[in-house]
RNA sequence: GCGGACGUGGCGAAAUCGGUAGACGCAGCCGACUUAAAAUCGGCUUCCUUCGGAGUGCGGGUUCGAGUCCCGCCGUCCGCACCA
């Protein structure tokens, strides 16, 4: 044994050295152990390890390695999401193929994940940019494409003109391309889409079925398929015509003083071929920011067609026709009918174009048909003023007005989801070649799957506008497979959040030829933990079910959810600084205040989530090199809960390292010839491995490390005892998911045969995690005024008379007998005077 | 605007069943060791002027007892889709 201080490099490089030999982490698919897949949500290789992938990984990493002691047999593998714009990017700018960049930034960032010890089955790596990957994707799609569930439609994306390039959302700023500063232009184009609509009360329902799903992230997948219930129907217009229209709420069509259409509506447009007008409206709302938030402050605005609309109801009711800002055409039918006084919108803008307002929902007492006030009543009441609905609750009138139309046969009961189908095609080179051919006499046809992969082409050039696949001079001319005629390659590529879709499939399953083998892939699906930023709290998690579910549908998997445990990790922040001439500046850059380079003083800004453009990133790469992997590993564990933010610190990584090195000062005393019993010790390393151990299986991961501090320092405080020498092994055990290369050298030091990383988790004994002793807290009205020592279980009579007995309660009671005593047993007496 | 989460010492936080608020860490202070410093070790550290009292964003309420439950405010953060 040695009391030198823990040499961290050295531990590490050999450790993980020792790992990669032993292959230690790869997962038998042949164990007979019970199953334990983690997975943290696989990264970009963006060019450098982040500290929020650091955090990330090591929740996982503990989560996995806990699992191995507990008996698992555990899946943790790691993975690249390698296709995507950056890569095109950095072919524009610096000359460099989007591969080439793509697989040294794999290469680095492998390292420098190998560095921080996780404990991954590095043997099943992909990356989604290699042909052993997407053409399995390939395969699948065309899968899905024979299932009925692909399909082409047109499509408008925004059109960079100059670079010849259809544009993100998050590349239009200001209405203008971000990088040729071009006005951005819409263009109409054929896309592929897949059928995520068709499984939109499938995810809704599936959704309560993932109890260990946070509730944020499961409101946002329901809001965001937006399922609603109502009636579609027609008013037919005064010039021959009929508008179609949807509602939540028909209920109130008694109720109706106007018809807005969308400005995108065919009316709308019609109308605006005809009228300079009508036009110049269509354009002006089409102006102006779309967010939530803006659109709430902006005026409601109308354009009244002077067309008119017969109520469903009363062939003599007549009521006018707008063209509004406020309804979306990519909702319902993009056209509504307004009830001013039973819905907020409506009402503003029945009040600027001076439309009736009649109430057809008793407020309370109130069932006046004219309505007061410029606020809508959209609580529950009795349907007033309204014919044959009168009387009735909400719901009935809803069931009746549908029921009428049907029988009627002007409109019917109707479910309209926000959600719309999944737009796949992206018109860039970085991606999974869409494995389309089309002829012109066949049409779109499918690659033969022995022709799969489709390959991307290397020798493409960036230097010129537009897609590079699109102008590729052989890679598109190809003969039809169905007739032979000549015919091009489909040159769109894929969203990549199709490659993310199904890669913790093909994690559990790598056949050469074909995606995944059903039966191996259930011997580990579904993902059991599932570890991941926020961000993706929509898109990826909701594509990944929806994908899942359609190979459900089709056959080839027998799961319908992909994750049955999910957790959203909090961000990594740190402080930021700006100049006195208002420069953000780097973390290195300041000191005591001062900007080194300048020697003016600095403003301190808010703590912000770690970004380039703020400059108050900290790469992890040095820190791990000064300070050793257990110690950047402990500090992402400490302190903050997981699900929140971590505000990096000096102090903090600081204080990781003298904790690994206090620790490693401790195994340095675990004397072996040690004798004689310390039961308080071993007591508390019992409640000490149960508390670890249910923190660890909860998450809540800065618990566990408090409760490992506690344990150090009663050790340290403890005399030499063969319990304290095993309280100290226990220890090393305890904190090996996060320690473990200090726990490797701890336990070689020992003489302990093997690695702890396939040690076991200590056993609990029940017997000493209960305690024969407690304190009894004596409240007099509540407040705390003495305690009292008790044998545990002692008898309520013995617990209050001796509390009733105590010095100081006497004193405060003054000799007045109490008015009532509570005893809550083994806790407290309240005595209330 | 709507929806959601949160609000506890100088700071990060515990207290998950309504039962001794502030465990554990950071920062700080005092002391030991040292020629000295670092490291390490020991002690103190919610606030108020002590006996004592107050205290979990603010105001009410329920209860023997509220950080925890209920009602009403205020504030911060996150999400958003004018969703008919």
């Amino acid at each position: 044994m040695t009391n030198s201080r823990f040499n961290a490099l050295k531990a590490d490089a050999h450790w993980q050295r020792v790992w990669d030999e032993r292959q230690s982490f790869a997962a038998d698919g042949r164990s007979t152990k019970p199953r334990a897949y983690v997975l943290e949500m696989f990264p970009y290789p963006s060019g450098k390890i982040h500290m929020g992938h650091v955090r990330n990984y090591t929740m996982g990493d503990v989560l996995a390695r806990y699992r191995r002691m507990t008996g698992h047999e555990v899946l943790h593998p790691m993975g690249w999401d390698a296709f995507g714009m950056p890569a095109e990017n950095a072919a524009m700018e610096k000359g460099v193929h989007p591969g080439s960049w793509t697989r040294a930034n794999i290469a680095t960032m492998k390292a420098q994940l190998k560095r921080l010890g996780f404990a991954l089955d590095w043997s099943r790596e992909l990356a989604t940019c290699e042909p052993d990957y997407y053409g399995h994707e390939q395969a699948l799609f065309l899968d899905l494409f024979a299932a009925g569930l692909v399909y082409r439609k047109e499509s408008t994306v925004n059109w960079d003109p100059v670079d010849m390039t259809v544009l993100a959302n998050e590349q239009v700023i200001d209405g203008r391309g971000w990088r040729s500063g071009a006005l951005v232009e819409k263009r109409k184009l054929n896309q592929w889409f897949l059928k995520i609509t068709d499984f939109a009360d499938e995810l809704l329902e599936g959704l309560e079925s993932l109890d260990q799903w946070p509730d944020k992230v499961k409101l946002m997948q329901e809001n965001w398929i937006g399922r609603s219930q109502g009636l579609q129907f027609q008013f037919a217009l005064s010039d021959g015509g009929s508008v179609e229209v949807f509602t939540t709420r028909p209920d109130t069509i008694f109720g109706a003083s106007f018809v807005a259409v969308a400005a995108d509506h065919p009316i709308a447009q019609s109308l605006a071929a005809r009228s300079e007008d009508a036009a110049a409206f269509v354009a002006r709302c089409k102006q102006g920011g779309t967010t939530a938030a803006e659109l709430e402050t902006q005026e409601k605005l109308g354009f009244d067609t002077g067309l008119t609309a017969r109520h469903p109801l009363d062939p003599d009711w007549r009521l006018p026709v707008y063209i509004a800002n406020f309804v979306l055409m990519e909702y319902g039918t993009g056209a509504v009918f307004g009830v001013p006084a039973h819905d907020q919108r409506d009402m503003d803008f029945a009040r600027k174009y001076a439309l009736p307002v009649q109430r057809v929902v008793a407020d309370g007492e109130e069932t006046a048909p004219d309505f007061a006030g410029d606020t809508a009543f959209t609580g529950a009441g009795t349907i007033v003023n309204s014919r044959f609905l009168d009387g009735l609750a909400i719901e009935e009138a809803k069931r009746q007005v549908i029921a009428r139309a049907e029988a009627e046969g002007w409109g019917q009961g109707s479910t309209v989801y926000r959600l719309r189908d999944w737009g796949v095609s992206r018109q860039r080179y970085w991606g999974t070649p869409i494995p389309i051919i089309h002829c012109d006499a066949c049409g779109a046809v499918p690659v033969p799957k022995e022709q799969l992969p489709v390959v991307l082409p290397d020798d493409v050039s960036f230097a010129i506008p537009g897609n590079p696949l699109d102008r590729h001079p052989t890679w598109k001319d190809v003969a039809c497979p169905t007739c032979g005629a000549a015919a091009r390659r489909e040159t769109d590529t894929l969203d990549t959040f199709v490659d993310s879709s199904w890669y913790f499939i093909r994690f559990a399953s790598q056949p050469k030829d074909r995606p995944f083998d059903p039966a191996e892939a259930a011997q580990w699906l579904p993902v059991g933990q599932y570890i991941g930023g926020v961000e993706h709290a929509i898109l990826h998690l909701l594509y990944a079910r929806f994908w899942t579910r359609a190979l459900k549908h089709i056959g080839q998997l027998a799961i319908a959810e992909p994750f049955a445990g999910l957790f959203t990790q909090g961000m990594v922040t740190h402080e930021t600084y700006k100049s006195s001439d208002n420069r953000w500046l780097a973390p290195e850059d300041v000191r005591d205040g001062i900007e080194i380079a300048t020697g003016e003083p600095i403003t301190v800004g808010r703590i912000e989530k770690m970004s380039k453009s703020k400059k108050n990133t900290i790469d992890p790469e040095p820190i791990v090199d000064q300070y050793g992997a257990d110690a950047v590993r402990w500090f992402m564990l400490s302190d903050s809960p997981p699900e929140r933010d971590l505000e990096w610190s000096e102090n903090g990584i600081e204080g990781a390292w003298r904790f690994v090195q206090r620790l490693w000062r401790l195994v340095g005393q675990a004397e072996a010839a040690a004798e004689g019993d310390d039961l308080a010790l071993r007591k508390l390393v019992h409640r000490t491995t149960a508390g670890v151990a249910e923190a660890i299986e909860g998450l809540q991961f800065n618990k566990a490390v408090a409760l490992l501090y506690t344990l150090a320092g009663a050790i340290e405080k403890a005399p030499p005892s063969a319990d304290r020498r095993d309280a100290i092994a226990t220890m090393v055990r305890l904190s090996a998911p996060m320690v473990p290369h200090l726990a490797e050298e701890a336990w070689a030091a020992s003489g302990q045969d093997g690695l702890i990383a396939d040690a076991a988790w200590p056993v609990v004994d029940p017997a000493m995690l209960v305690d024969d002793e407690v304190t009894i807290a004596v409240q007099v009205n509540g407040k705390l005024r003495d305690t009292l020592v008790f044998a545990k279980g002692a008898a309520r009579e013995d617990v209050e008379a001796a509390a009733l007995a105590s010095d100081k309660i006497v004193r405060i009671l003054e000799g007045k007998a109490p008015r009532k005593v509570i005893v809550v047993p083994d806790r407290l007496v309240n005595i209330v005077a």
